[in-house]
RNA sequence: GGGAGCAUAGCUCAGUUGGUUAGAGCACUUGCCUUACAAGCAAGGGGUCACAGGUUCGAGUCCUGUUGUUCCCACCA
C-alpha cells in the first residue's frame, strides 16, 4: 500500500484516508466475524433531509471507537447504520420544493407527492452516508436500513396491530397540540416552548340582572368566541357567591355560566378564568368535568371560522388586533399589561402551537411507562453517566398517552380501514382490505394518517435485525449492547426503544444507553442555521484530518457534558497525528539501519537480560494497557484518549526514543510502537492503520488486529523507579543549564550522588545521561567531599549537582534560588512528618499511603541536607 | 413552580471508589534547526480548586447552606 522509502516529514492525511477506507470497505472489515462473543450497536439513524453536523461527528466517533475496540478485542461486532425518513422535516422540505412550482402537495396528489418523496430519498440520502465514511466510521454498510423501509414496515404494521388487539392503541377526540403550518398534530415532546412577549387584556364581562361587571385577564381575547364559561376557584371569597349566575360575552353576545373550580388561580390574574375548551389544554379538563360544550372557533390553520363572524377568516393574530380595537372602542377593557410568558411552538417549524380538537390514534402510556421505568431501576438498562435516570424517570412518571398519528403524507400509514356500513374499524397488516371483516360491505374508507416518526425508530434496535420475522441474526445479535446519543433525544427516542422493546421483545432493546452533551461553538452557544455558527465537520477534516477531529472532541471530555469546539484543539492534534507518525518513521530508520525487522517473542529470560530503559518501557506500557481497557469498558474515552495522548507523547517520544538512540536494540521499540498503534487505532483509525500499512512486518490490518493485553509479567517497579532517578536528574541538569543560559554547549558535571540506588543507576546509564543532558563529561564526588571550583548547583533529591561555568549565575540570585527550594522543601517536610507522627494516620490510613509518605519524607530529608550545604558554602 | 448540571491556571477543559507536591491543550517567557518530528525539542512562570460551614487521620472529590451560571420538565388566565 505504501513504499516504505522516502516518507514525508509530515503526515498527509488528504492522501491516506479515502484510500485507507476503501482498503478496509473492500475488505470487508466491517463485517462481523462470526467468531465469538456478539456486540451489537445501531447507529441513531440521521434524518435523509440531513447534512453531517457536529453532533454526528462526535455521536458516531463514540461509536466508531468502541466499535474497533470491541472488534479488537475478538467480538463479533455489529454496527447497524441506518437512516430515518423524518416525517415532518421531509415532508416540509418537499413542500417548500413544491412552492417553488406554484404547487401544493393536494394538487400534485398523494402518490405523486410520494413520489417525489422517493426521489429526494434516493437524491439525498446517501449524501449523509459519504459523509459519515469521511469520519472514519467502520459500520457494516451492507446492513444500512431505512425507517421505511420494507422490513421497518411490516415491523411498524406488526407493532401496531399487536398494540391494538392489546387495547394499548385507541382512537378518540382529544385536544392535541397541532401546527397550524405544517398541518398536523404533533406529539407533547415535540412541542418547544419559547418566551414571547405578550398581553394580559383585563376584559368585562357584564353579569346578567346586574350592572356589575366580573374583569377577566386573558392573554387571548380571540378566543372569545368559544368561551362556555368563566370560572372561579370555590375557596374564594370574592366570587363563590357569583358561582350559577351568568355573564354575557362581550362583542359576541352569548351568555355563558359562572361555575366554581378549584383548578384556578386564586392569586393569578384577576383570580376569573375564560373557559375556552377547543384552545386549552386546561380549559378542555375543565369543560370535561362540568360537561360543558366545546366550540372550536378556528380552522385547520388557526384562521377564525365561521363562529367568529365579521372576523372569520382572519389569522390568530390579526383577529386579536381587530378584536382588542373593537373591545377598546365599546368601553370592554379595563387594562392592558405587558407580560412574558411561554408559549408552545412546533419543535420543526417554530409556529406557535394551537391545541385543538380532534381525533387522533393514542397509544396508552401507563404500563409501558411503569415497564420503562422498572427496566432501569433494576439495571437492566444503564444510564452512563447514571444521573440521566432521574431524568428519564421524572418524565415517565409523568407522561400522557402518546399521540401517534399525523396528518401527513410521507410516513407509515396507519393500518386500519373503517365500514361505513357498520362502523367498525379494521385493523389489519394487510395490504389491501376490500370487505369488512363485520358487515362484509365493501364500503370501505382507508386511513389516511401516518404514524409520527418515532414510531417507526422505537422499532429500530430489533427491526434491523429483522423483527417481525424470528432471524437468525435477530436470535443472535439481540439485545444491543450499548445505544450512543446525546441527551437532547432521550424522550424523542430512548424512551420510545425501550417501552417498544420491553412491551414487544419482553426484554431491554440495549445494556448502556450512553449519554454525551453538545457540541457548542467557542463561546459555549449552541450551534444553529440561524445564528450561523455551526462548523461544518467536513471542512475540518479536510483541512485537519479525520483523526484529528475525533481525536479533538474525545480528548478530555466526559461522558453527558457539552463541550466547546476549538479549532485550536483540532490542531493540537492533527500535531500528535504527525509526532506518531514521525515517531513510526524514527522506528522504520532503526530497522532499514539494522536490516532486521523480526518481530519477538518475550519470554521471561528475555526480560532478564534487558536494558533498564527497555524493561522501564515495558512496564509503563502494560500498566498503560491495563487502564486503557479498563477505562473504555467503562465508557471512559475522554479518559483513555488522554493517557494514550501523554503516555506516548511524553513517556515513550520524548524518553524511550531519546535512550533508543544509543541502543542497538530494535525489537522492543517496535514492539513498543506495534502495542501504541494498536492502544491508538480506535481514536485514530486513518493514520494508525496507514503505519501499519507501511512500516509493519504483519501482513494483515491493524483494525483486526488483536487489542493489547495485559501481562503482570512486565510489570517492573524497581526499572520505574529508577528511570525516575534517571529522569530528576537529567532534568535538574537542564534546568541548571537553562539558567546559567549556556545554550548548546557540552559541560563537565560533577556530582554527588545522594544514595547507591542513585548512584548504581545513574554509572550505569552514564551515556544516556550525557547524551540527554548535552553532557562531557560526569566526575563523581565523594560523599561530604567538599568541592572548590566556581560552580553553579542543583540539588535534587537523589543527587548534587555542580557545573562549573564561567557564566555563574550572581551569587546572591543563586543563594535565594536554593533558599527558595529550601523553604518550600521544609514546608512539605514539616507535613510529611506531622502526618507520620499522627497516631490516627498512622493507624488509620493503607499501608501504602503510609508508605508513600514515609518516602517523601526520606527525600525531602535528602534534598534539604543538600541544600543547606549548598546555602552554608555560597554565605561563607 | 419542580429537577439537574456546571463553577479548577489568562482561555477551553480533565481529575473514575476521598490518599503523596492538583493535570493537559492553547496562550505566555527563555534558549535551541540536538539526524523521527519547528505541526518540533528543552527549561520556566501562572491555581486560596466560587463562597461559608460540616464529616474525616486526610476533602478539588462526600454532606449542608449561599452566590453565580447553563439546561431540562411543567406552564398561552
Amino acid at each position: 500500500m505504501c513504499e516504505k522509502e522516502n516518507l514525508d516529514k509530515t503526515y498527509n492525511h488528504t492522501e491516506t484516508e479515502d484510500e485507507i477506507y476503501k482498503f478496509w470497505e473492500e475488505n470487508n472489515y466491517f463485517k462481523p466475524s462470526g467468531v465469538g462473543e456478539k456486540y451489537t450497536i445501531v447507529m441513531p439513524p440521521p434524518n435523509i433531509t440531513g447534512n453531517l453536523h457536529m453532533g454526528h461527528a462526535l455521536d458516531n466517533t463514540i461509536q466508531d471507537i468502541i466499535t474497533r475496540y470491541k472488534r479488537m478485542c475478538g467480538y463479533s461486532m455489529l454496527w447497524v447504520p441506518g437512516t430515518d425518513h423524518a416525517s415532518i422535516a421531509t415532508e416540509a422540505k418537499i413542500i417548500e420544493e413544491l412552492r417553488k412550482e406554484n404547487l401544493t402537495k393536494e394538487q400534485l396528489g398523494r402518490n405523486e407527492f410520494l413520489k417525489r418523496a422517493w426521489e429526494w430519498k434516493e437524491k439525498y440520502g446517501s449524501n449523509i452516508k459519504k459523509q459519515l465514511k469521511k469520519l472514519g466510521v467502520s459500520c457494516d454498510w451492507e446492513h444500512e436500513r431505512f425507517t421505511l423501509d420494507s422490513g421497518c414496515t411490516e415491523a411498524v404494521k406488526e407493532f401496531f396491530v399487536n398494540l391494538y388487539k392489546k387495547n394499548m392503541i385507541y382512537r378518540g377526540e382529544k385536544i392535541i397540540n397541532w401546527c397550524p403550518k405544517c398541518l398536523t398534530s404533533i406529539s407533547d415532546s415535540e412541542v418547544n416552548f419559547e418566551e414571547k412577549p405578550g398581553c394580559f387584556y383585563y376584559i368585562k364581562y357584564k353579569l346578567i340582572n346586574s350592572e356589575e361587571n366580573i374583569i377577566v385577564a386573558t392573554t387571548r381575547p380571540e378566543t372569545m368566541f368559544g368561551d362556555v364559561a368563566l370560572a372561579v376557584n370555590p375557596d374564594d371569597e370574592r366570587y363563590k357567591n357569583l358561582i350559577g349566575q351568568e355573564v354575557i360575552v362581550p362583542i359576541v353576545g352569548r351568555k355563558i355560566p359562572i361555575i366554581g373550580d378549584s383548578y384556578v388561580d386564586i392569586e393569578l390574574g384577576t383570580g376569573v378564568l375564560k373557559i375556552t375548551p377547543a384552545h386549552d389544554f386546561n380549559d378542555f379538563e375543565v369543560g370535561q368535568r362540568h360537561n360543558l360544550p366545546i366550540l372550536n372557533i378556528m380552522d385547520e390553520k388557526a384562521c377564525i371560522n365561521e363562529l367568529g363572524g365579521e372576523y372569520s377568516g382572519l389569522s390568530r393574530t390579526e383577529a386579536r388586533k381587530k378584536i382588542v380595537e373593537n373591545l377598546q372602542k365599546n368601553n370592554y377593557i379595563l387594562k392592558i399589561e405587558e407580560l412574558k410568558h411561554n408559549v408552545g411552538t412546533c419543535y420543526r417549524c417554530s409556529t406557535v402551537i394551537e391545541p385543538r380538537i380532534s381525533t387522533q390514534w393514542f397509544v396508552k402510556m401507563k404500563k409501558l411507562a411503569e415497564m420503562s421505568i422498572n427496566s432501569v431501576q433494576n439495571d437492566e438498562i444503564k444510564f452512563v453517566p447514571k444521573r440521566f435516570d432521574k431524568i428519564f424517570f421524572h418524565w415517565m412518571e409523568n407522561i400522557k398517552d402518546w399521540c401517534i398519528s399525523r396528518q401527513l403524507w410521507w410516513g407509515h400509514r396507519i393500518p386500519v380501514w373503517y365500514c361505513e356500513n357498520c362502523g367498525e374499524i379494521i385493523v389489519s397488516k394487510e395490504e389491501n382490505i376490500t370487505h369488512c371483516t363485520k358487515c362484509n360491505s365493501d364500503k370501505l374508507l382507508i386511513e389516511h394518517d401516518t404514524l409520527d416518526t418515532w414510531f417507526s425508530s422505537g422499532l429500530w434496535p430489533f427491526s434491523v435485525l429483522g423483527w417481525p420475522e424470528n432471524t437468525q441474526e435477530l436470535r443472535e445479535y439481540f439485545p444491543t449492547k450499548v445505544l450512543v446519543t446525546g441527551y437532547d433525544i432521550i424522550f424523542f427516542w430512548v424512551a420510545k426503544m425501550i417501552f417498544s422493546s420491553l412491551e414487544i421483545m419482553k426484554k431491554p432493546p440495549f445494556e448502556h444507553v450512553l449519554i454525551h452533551g453538545l457540541v457548542r461553538d467557542s463561546q459555549g452557544r449552541k450551534m444553529s442555521k440561524s445564528l450561523g455558527n455551526g462548523v461544518d465537520p467536513l471542512e475540518i477534516i479536510d483541512k485537519y484530518g479525520a483523526d484529528a477531529l475525533r481525536f479533538s472532541i474525545i480528548l478530555g471530555t466526559s461522558p453527558g457534558n457539552d463541550m466547546r469546539f476549538y479549532a485550536e484543539k483540532v490542531e493540537s492534534c492533527r500535531n500528535f497525528a504527525n509526532k506518531i507518525w514521525n515517531a513510526a518513521r524514527f522506528v522504520n530508520l532503526k530497522i532499514s539501519e539494522k536490516k532486521c525487522n523480526q518481530k519477538i517473542t518475550i519470554s521471561k529470560d528475555i526480560i532478564q537480560n534487558m536494558s533498564r530503559t527497555d524493561r522501564w518501557i515495558l512496564s509503563r506500557l502494560h500498566k498503560i494497557i491495563q487502564e486503557i481497557r479498563c477505562d473504555l469498558d467503562k465508557f471512559e474515552l475522554g479518559i483513555a484518549a488522554q493517557k494514550l495522548y501523554n503516555f506516548i507523547w511524553d513517556e515513550f517520544c520524548d524518553w524511550y526514543i531519546e535512550f533508543s538512540k544509543l541502543s542497538n536494540e530494535i525489537c522492543i521499540l517496535i514492539y513498543v510502537l506495534e502495542n501504541i498503534l494498536k492502544l491508538l487505532h480506535p481514536f485514530m483509525p486513518f493514520v494508525t492503520e496507514k503505519i501499519w500499512q507501511c512500516f509493519s512486518t504483519s501482513k494483515d490490518a491493524i483494525i483486526i488486529e488483536k487489542f493489547p493485553k495485559f501481562e503482570s509479567l512486565y510489570i517492573n517497579e524497581e526499572a520505574e523507579r529508577e528511570i525516575e532517578i534517571l529522569m530528576t536528574f537529567v532534568k535538574s541538569v537542564r534546568n541548571l543549564r537553562r539558567e546559567l543560559n549556556i545554550g548548546n554547549k557540552k559541560v563537565d558535571i560533577y556530582v554527588e550522588y545522594g544514595n547507591q540506588e542513585a548512584g548504581n543507576v545513574l554509572a550505569t546509564c552514564c551515556e544516556e545521561v550525557k547524551k540527554l543532558a548535552c553532557i562531557e563529561s560526569i566526575h563523581v564526588l565523594k560523599p561530604g567531599v567538599s568541592f572548590d571550583c566556581e560552580c553553579s548547583v542543583a540539588v535534587n533529591e537523589y543527587a548534587k549537582i555542580y557545573i562549573p561555568t564561567e557564566n555563574l549565575i550572581d551569587k546572591s540570585q543563586e543563594l535565594a534560588k536554593l533558599q527558595k527550594e529550601l523553604d518550600v522543601s521544609r514546608a512539605q517536610l514539616d507535613q510529611a512528618r506531622a502526618r507520620l507522627s499522627n497516631q490516627e494516620f498512622m493507624s488509620k490510613a493503607p499501608q501504602k499511603v503510609i508508605q508513600g509518605a514515609r518516602e517523601v519524607k526520606e527525600k525531602l530529608e535528602s534534598k534539604i541536607e543538600k541544600l543547606l550545604l549548598s546555602i552554608n558554602k555560597l554565605t561563607k
